[in-house]
DNA sequence: CAGTGAGCGAGCTTCCGCTTGACTT
């Protein structure tokens, strides 16, 4: 039996510990908080100094009394939860559901998973901070009375099962005023221009040299009446400037970088990318995946030495290290960081090992040396007219840190790779090859993508690493947001092109503002943020949360009283709460767009039970009210008159063919034209107010022909089985599950039982549903 | 999945932060 427990929060953890101590020591993990606030109740006691009413948690129950069991038998127990104001909670929470006693408990924090930090953290007990439980405490509660106040509001006001608070209502405020400035941007355009010039290289061949103006023309006949200009002029070199410059590396990941890391330059979401970390961590590869700190353990930094020595020489090494400047952080791990620099690759699945592989490069490069680099500014002017052009070249003097890693950043790639230079010299007579003058617009603010969310809720302290992917998922979950999936428009632009003294004058198209899972406001979200920005603006203001927080410091400091803090906030935040719900008036984001001239009934906008409507008519009418749903895509904010009657048009007969009708109109899935009980979409370039009968009638026949080629092969023995053409080629179906089959092999000619060999040996394709995703371990 | 929407107004919903688990046949 030992003598000794020591209780961590996470499994993997207790696992790796466990190896340090000897048999004296046994280690359990807590999976976390044990207990929270009981969760359909309010869960505080207001009137009684804002008494918390704790709840162990329902998945917890066996948890806690296999705890309890252990530290009875023992003479120690070590709390050694993580150091921050969650993880002496936890610690606090597990001495009294544990009913530790003080004598025997013992309060010890590391700050990495290795033998001697371990043994020292043991050597320095010490007691439960209380101060800093209850700096935890007034935050729990702060946040229960904003959420459990805020929501029920919402309830009253715009709709059921509504939610609000301090983090998600501040996230969706952020999409909102995001959208907002897009609707409102008004694009300009000037006019670019860029040279061409034909010079040597080295060895005597022609080469081009590429010069843009440095200064744009707001007008086409300012750009035209320059190219007439550069006709007849002379192109001279008038100065060459070399300037030296550094790029340092990034500091290694912390949970919100390394999500936007993983976002831009492998593609996964902010979920996606904690789960396969949460994967590596489990399987010992990684340091902790949830953390706001990008310091590194002196373990890892003399490892981080010794492997950048042996892969590129000691010239590329670099000690750093690196502070953690974001608002509210509380550092209780390291960065993330491969567990073992050596290890250059681990074995998993394609996603693991490139995750894996951002990781540790992040992590080497960290330690590396600045790269040095040379930039060239050259510029060109003209004989006849003071503008000038610019080429610009950059070349790297000394690679660094960039043999191993480059961060990305979220602007668009239009920026080309920085070219050669060929040897030019001051006074150089150019030929000049080509000049356009390019009309460009100015771009309207990005959308944000869920790692940026994530990024600039980190920036305002808002949220922590934990929540980050379970924030973004609720306020998607409560319909607030949604993942964009937007065509873009198409415009049209001009290029004046200067080429052998003439100049030519064309008009090309570009698709512009298309948008792909990028995070957008829907109806409800905006509704709602109105509503709360009306009644609530405090708690919506992007400083709220940094404001309590100085307050919970000066709790953990012993310098301010929990109960006192909560108590001054409640008093001017409840009375809001129930003004708001007696006297606000209901909101539903109505609009009145205008009188339809062909009945001339109101034609307005709003939410309805389910979804954005625009409505024909009026409550006072006596006439039935008229009712459509809004396309994906329109806004209740931006729909126009017209769009909105163009609604009313839908679903419309186009007459009969064959004896039955023919029907068109727009479902979840898109346009569709509805013909004898089938339905058949329609593409994106027809439009269904204006498509024609034969039109769809030749839609219906090329999908009936289509179905009919799709069937490959059918079997006698067995109804369930067939092999079909899909879009992806040839695949076997089976009892509604779809089976790849080897390139290698023809599908005509499988029989029955090759078929169920390819079923029988292939693994379980990848549900549909949403249910969690069970470790393949074994298999 | 392919069309519903008010009106009576039951009884339900909800927060943030810490951590992984996995009913049965």
């Amino acid at each position: 039996m030992s003598k000794n427990l020591v209780i961590v929060e996470s499994p993997a953890k207790a696992k790796t510990i466990e190896k340090f101590l000897g048999s004296e020591y046994a280690v359990l993990s807590s999976f976390g908080h044990i207990r929270d606030l009981s969760e359909h109740a309010f869960g505080v006691d207001i009137e009684h100094g804002f008494n918390p009413i704790y709840e162990i948690s329902p998945d917890k129950k066996k948890l806690v009394s296999e705890l309890k069991k252990a530290s009875d038998t023992v003479d120690t127990v070590w709390l050694a939860s993580d150091e921050d104001r969650e993880g002496e909670a936890i610690a606090w929470h597990l001495s009294e559901v544990l009913k530790l006693k003080r004598e025997k408990t013992r309060r010890i924090v590391f700050h990495e998973i290795t033998k001697p930090a371990i043994l020292q953290a043991i050597e320095h007990p010490r007691e439960i901070d209380i101060d800093l439980v209850n700096a935890q405490q007034a935050r729990r509660i702060l946040d229960r009375i904003v959420g459990f106040e805020l929501s029920p509001v919402l309830w009253r006001k715009v709709k059921s099962s509504l939610s609000a608070g301090r983090v998600q209502s501040v996230a969706v405020r952020l999409i909102v005023e995001r959208e907002r400035e897009i609707q409102g941007f008004v694009s300009e355009s000037s006019y670019r221009v860029v040279a061409l010039f034909t010079v040597m290289d080295e060895d005597e061949n022609p080469v081009e040299l590429k010069a843009e103006l440095q200064h744009r023309f707001a007008k086409k006949e300012d750009a035209y009446a320059f190219l007439e200009a550069c006709k007849a002029s002379k192109f001279t070199i008038e100065d060459i400037v070399k300037k030296p410059s550094k790029r340092s590396p990034a500091p290694p990941f912390t949970t919100s970088t390394l999500q936007q890391e993983a976002a831009r330059k492998l593609g996964y979401s902010v979920s996606q990318t904690m789960m396969i970390a949460q994967k590596l961590y489990e399987a010992g590869q990684i340091t902790y995946m949830r953390t706001d700190s990008v310091n590194l353990s002196d373990l890892a930094l003399g490892a981080a030495k010794a492997e950048i020595f042996s892969m590129a020489g000691e010239r590329y090494w670099q000690f750093r290290r690196f502070q953690t400047r974001t608002k509210g952080a509380q550092e209780a791990h390291e960065a993330i960081r491969p567990t073992y620099l050596n290890k250059h690759e681990i074995n998993g699945t394609a996603q693991e090992k490139n995750l894996y592989a951002l990781i540790w490069k992040r992590t080497i490069a960290s330690q590396m040396s600045d790269a040095e680099l040379e930039r060239t500014n050259i510029t060109i002017g003209m004989n006849n007219s003071s503008e000038k052009f610019l080429a610009t070249g950059e070349i790297i003097k000394f690679d660094g840190f960039l043999k191993v890693y480059m961060e990305s950043t979220d602007e668009d790639s239009d920026q080309e790779a920085e070219p050669l230079l060929p040897p030019l010299k001051v006074a150089q007579l150019l030929n000049m090859s080509q000049i356009t003058a390019t009309e460009r617009f100015t771009q309207r603010p990005p959308r944000y993508s869920e790692a940026a969310l994530v990024r600039k809720l980190e920036e305002l302290g808002i949220g922590r690493p934990s929540t980050y992917a379970p924030t973004i998922s609720t306020i998607q979950k409560r319909n607030y947001v949604e993942k964009s999936n937007l065509e873009g428009e198409v415009r049209t632009f001009t290029v004046l092109t200067l080429k052998e003294e003439k100049i030519k004058e064309e008009n090309k198209t570009e698709r512009y503002g298309a948008d792909k899972g990028k995070l957008l406001p829907t109806d409800i979200g905006m509704v709602v943020n109105d509503f709360l920005m009306d009644y609530f603006p405090n708690i919506l203001d992007y400083n709220f949360t940094a404001n309590v927080e100085k307050e919970f410091d000066d709790i953990a400091e012993g310098q301010l009283d929990w109960q006192e803090a909560l108590k001054s906030f409640y008093e001017k935040f409840h009375p809001k709460v129930i003004e708001t719900m007696a006297n606000s008036e209901r909101r539903s984001g109505e609009r009145v767009l205008g009188i339809d001239p062909k009945t001339g009934k109101q034609v307005s906008v709003r939410i309805g039970r389910f979804g954005p409507i625009v409505q024909l008519g009026n409550k006072d009418d006596d006439d039935k009210l008229q009712f459509a749903s809004l396309k994906k895509g329109q806004l209740l904010e931006t729909i126009t008159f017209e769009e909105a009657l163009d609604l009313f048009k839908l679903p419309r007969s186009l007459g009969k063919w064959q004896d039955k009708e023919l029907v068109v109109g727009i479902g979840r899935f898109g346009a569709y034209v509805r013909y004898d009980g089938a339905f058949y979409s329609l593409p994106k370039t027809e439009d269904p107010l204006s498509i024609s009968a034969d039109a769809a009638v030749e839609l219906i026949e090329a999908k009936r022909e289509a179905d009919k080629n799709k069937l490959i092969k059918s079997f006698e023995q067995d109804a369930d089985l067939q092999i079909l053409n899909g879009r992806f080629g040839p695949y076997i179906s089976y009892k509604k599950q779809n089976f790849k089959i080897p390139k290698t092999t023809n599908p005509a000619e499988l029989t029955y039982e090759a078929c169920l060999e390819i079923i029988q040996s292939s693994s379980k394709p990848a549900k549909k549903s949403m249910t969690k995703k069970k470790s393949t371990k074994k298999g």
